[in-house]
DNA sequence: ACAAAAGTGTTGCAGATACACCCATGG
DNA sequence: CCATGGGTGTATCTGCAACACTTTTGT
């Protein structure tokens, strides 16, 4: 592999879900010089493009270093570049203590990607990431916080105009799952009952000969997303309102 | 002013619509060598970012040289960095000769905008840009076919969200030259009395109590876009389908 | 037996579609 | 007076929202 491109970066916005909550994947970034610490904070996932390397591909590199998880969704949704993006304090300090020079003009492209919470293991490799609930994110490094909000954004958008949710559950999955990263992300209520006679219209949400197990209710059928169905349907589904 | 960033570029899609046709902004690039053409052929329109400049602005800076017009409607929509979009023998040779090396990496950052054909004259510094319909564009330089047709969905997609048509417009415009506009660029027909009834609901699209001249047919009401109506509308405007 | 979530139908309303004729102007 | 596009209303259909009770399991 060829070396890192020093101008080009790729930042990831990790979505996982739970369950409960939506939460996103930081990395604590922790500054420390001769063993004392001097500042602790957290970033995004994100790492400079090899020189050679396509973003997309740079993108899911960059994921699967982290989660250890291939075959991700993911998708760009913009480019931060602000000259300034780079001139905090504590983000000054810690390019200087890696050798970057804080000056040079960083351009960073935003993916943001969506996986279950629990599929994967963070002791991967043993990078020091963690989920976070992206309602209770602090101050991050750099410009992140503008790049997660944007993400937040993106995502919302994305939900609302392409089955993108299950992304985010077990390849099976209940439609009461669903639901509810829909009603998270969104910050709606849904109907149930409206909300299943939807789904039902999707013929790639097919379901399964088969139950939950082990919980203390009526067993939820399962589910499974069909993408071939999805991507025939899509030709059919156009959308003409103005 | 400070220089140029090698690395970094901005390139607009300028669409322009004429009351036919969706026509697109493209730059003459003939490569000539002791007085001998070698190559003719188009490009988009675009430019290295300064270092201390943002992407928007140098954006807007794009669009002012060649056009002469400021305050237009403008949005990124993606980046462009493959590794091998310098590749083609023509444009390795333009860079050459234009004292650039063809093997560094430029990442270009894609925006597209919308102007009324007629607003613009073209004579603007003598720049070598001219309109082209859109459906009748040939090969492109560099990976700007690919640059284009993403521009054209996303155009499309926002379209279809939020009120931009009259963009392309003069300042007061009529209903079937607005009608127009969705038809070709979402590629539908619209029933004219459907479409008025939507108008009717935006609140921020204002009848004037003004009509067109010199038309040989019943002269049509002119009507004007309310950017602060609309703002506000938005607020209460969530579209909450799943 | 009880707690907890799964699953299921009907009705009213609003927004979308389909459709045809008269009007004002310039030439 | 003719050609051209401007402007208008109604009937039907379809999709969305609101709403409550029974079922299955684990403890």
């Amino acid at each position: 592999m060829a070396q890192f491109n020093q101008t080009i970066s790729v930042d990831c916005v990790i979505f996982g879900f739970d369950g409960e909550q939506l939460n996103v994947l930081l990395v604590d970034r922790t500054l420390t010089k001769e063993g004392q610490e001097i500042f602790s904070d957290l970033t995004l996932t994100g790492n400079h493009i090899y020189e050679d390397e396509e973003l997309d591909n740079a993108a899911a590199r960059i994921l699967f270093d982290l989660t250890g998880v291939k075959d991700i969704y993911l998708e760009q949704f913009g480019v931060f570049a602000s000259p300034e993006r780079l001139n905090h304090p504590n983000d000054r300090q810690w390019l200087l203590a890696n050798g970057r020079n804080p000056d040079s003009r960083i351009v960073s492209v935003a993916y943001f990607s969506l996986i279950a919470t629990k599929e994967i293991t963070l002791e991967w490799k043993g990078r020091n990431v963690k989920w976070y609930p992206v309602n209770s994110v602090g101050t991050l490094a750099f410009d992140h916080n503008q790049i997660l909000s944007k993400a937040l954004a993106a995502l919302r958008n994305k939900l609302r105009s392409a089955p993108i949710g299950f992304a985010l559950l077990p390849e099976k999955f209940t439609l009461s799952q669903l639901q509810k990263i829909y009603e998270i992300i969104l910050g709606t209520e849904l109907d149930k009952r409206n909300f299943r006679k939807k789904i039902a219209r999707m013929k790639y949400l097919i379901p399964l000969n088969e139950k939950q197990k082990g919980v203390a209710h009526k067993p939820a059928q399962l589910y499974v997303f069909d993408r071939d169905i999805y991507e025939k349907s899509k030709t059919e589904m156009f959308d003409f309102s103005i």
